[in-house]
Order: C-alpha cells, then structure tokens, then sequence
DNA sequence: GTAAATGCAAAGACTTTGCCTTAAG
DNA sequence: CTTAAGGCAAAGTCTTTGCATTTAC
C-alpha cells in the first residue's frame, strides 16, 4: 500500500489530467499540512496554467476518493495530507498554530475503548476525537 | 466555581449590558453546543433586539476572557460551550455531524504521557489533541 | 466524438468591522 | 458625562458553483 498518489487515483478510475497529475506530485512530496492556497502556491510553481478553483476541485475529490485526508484544526481553513502516510496525530499549539506530529500506541488502545465503552456502532462511519485540552491557560 | 456566567462576568470587570446578560443566560441554559446562529435564535426568543453581530462580538469576549471554550468540529462553524462544565471531550460523527460528549480517566493520563514524551513545554500553551480517527470507511 | 474537467468570475457561508447611535457606570 | 457597546450593512475569508471552453479516453 505504498503506491504514489497518482497511481492510486489511477486504480480507482480517475480521470488523470495534467492538474490532476501536478497536485497529486506536490502532495506527493509535501510532508507538512498545507491549506488550498499553499497547495495553489506549489502547484503554480510547476504549472503556471491551474486556477485555484481546480485545485478545490481536486483535493475534494481526491479527499471524497480516501487518497487523501482533510486536517481541520481551527484556523478556518482546510489541510490535506496523504492518507497513506503512516498513521500519527497531531497536537496543536492554539496560540502559535504549530502542528506536532506524533504517534502513539496508547491512543491505539484508547480508540477501542472509547468505542466499546461508549456502545457505538462504528461500522459505516468515521469518527474523529476532538478537542483534548493538554493545558488550560488561567488569566 | 461553579458560578453562574453572568457572575463570572462581573467579576472579570465586564461591562454588562441588556444583550450580554441575555447571552450569557441562554448560553448557561444551553447543555448543547450551539453555534452562533443557533444562539441567536434562542437570544432573540428572549430578547428581540439583539443583533447577530453582537452576538458574535459577546462570544468572542466572553472566550477571551475564558469564560466559553470555542469548538471546532470541522462544519465551518464555531461553537461554544461554558468553560467551566465538567470537563469532557468530544466525539464526532463525521457523516452525521452527532456529537457525543465522554469523559474516560485515561485521557487524562495520556495527556500527561504524551506532554511529557514530546518533551514539550506546556507552560504559557493551550493545546489540542486532534484527529484521532477512531474507524475509517474503506470504499 | 463525448462526457467530464478547467478557468474565470460570481455567489455562498461564516465572521469581522466601520460608523453612527445608544446606554452602562 | 464619557467611553464602551450595539445595530446595521458593508467588507473580508475561505470555499463552492455556473457556464463557456478545453481535454482525456
């Protein structure tokens, strides 16, 4: 499963044209989180002729296609990455906007936990676990 | 603590005014977790003269001033919940948008775990713990 | 050749802001 | 009284969409 992005947009029968192909190379070799308009910021480096509209377009779809994941941390705007990346999450720091990457077994466990403890039906859906304050400012 | 929210208010040195206090009553009566629409709805059933915009300048004040934590589940809305509620986290439904509010020991710990594996300085920083996917659709 | 993708600009959804009026302390 | 807060509407972000044109298969 560590097939490149276009080859994956590829075996689910989507229609690769060049912007596609350019926006998937730059996600390919983006190891951060960028927003749609850093996505747009690359993708006119290699090809001057994509409008930001399509790259819209394409992380919806790629993100519709699960080849890609929609980071959502508070800032109002969307980020991607690669769905195949190794699994990790992520750690915000509210202030800065810093994103830590990390992973953890425990949070592996406590998934299942969370699951069962809460009796959920989980087949069919996919959830997310938001807002786990590490430290409260007082002021 | 587990005062009112217009107490807390006043004992920040707020100015309170006829739309703050309607504000702070719908928000201390509301065990959801309305978005700013949502809050104004119920704001003007109480007081019709109360405008969007204020509503959207009192919760900004009132997190400011720690009073209401903001949420972010990823709809492109914010919404608010009293900061001093039992502290819970969030589980979201990402194809229905259900949230289920837990509270399990273990996050706690965890919490503590992964500060001190990151090696990071908590002191001075808010920070989240986000994307933690609990079940992911293969399609 | 034909259906789908793109570019562009307009429109949408949510939130903020400028300015004049109103009201809290 | 004086300064901060509110109302209203305009403007600001981020994202989506309609439509004519272009392109992949």
């Amino acid at each position: 499963m560590s097939d490149t992005i276009i080859s994956r947009c590829e075996a689910k029968g989507l229609r690769m044209t060049e912007q596609r192909r350019t926006i998937a190379g730059v996600l390919e070799d983006s190891k951060d989180h960028p927003d749609v308009e850093e996505l747009y910021a690359r993708a006119s480096a290699r090809d001057s002729a994509i409008s930001l509209a399509t790259v819209y377009r394409t992380v919806k779809l790629f993100e519709e296609a699960g080849i890609l994941d929609k980071l959502e941390f508070g800032d109002g705007r969307a980020r991607y990455e690669d769905a195949e990346r190794d699994h990790h999450d992520h750690l915000i720091d509210i202030n800065s906007g810093e994103v830590i990457e990390f992973m953890d077994p425990d949070i592996e466990k406590l998934q299942e936990k969370i699951a069962e403890k809460l009796g959920y039906k989980l087949m069919g859906h996919k959830m997310e676990l938001y807002g786990v304050p590490l430290k409260r400012d007082e002021h």
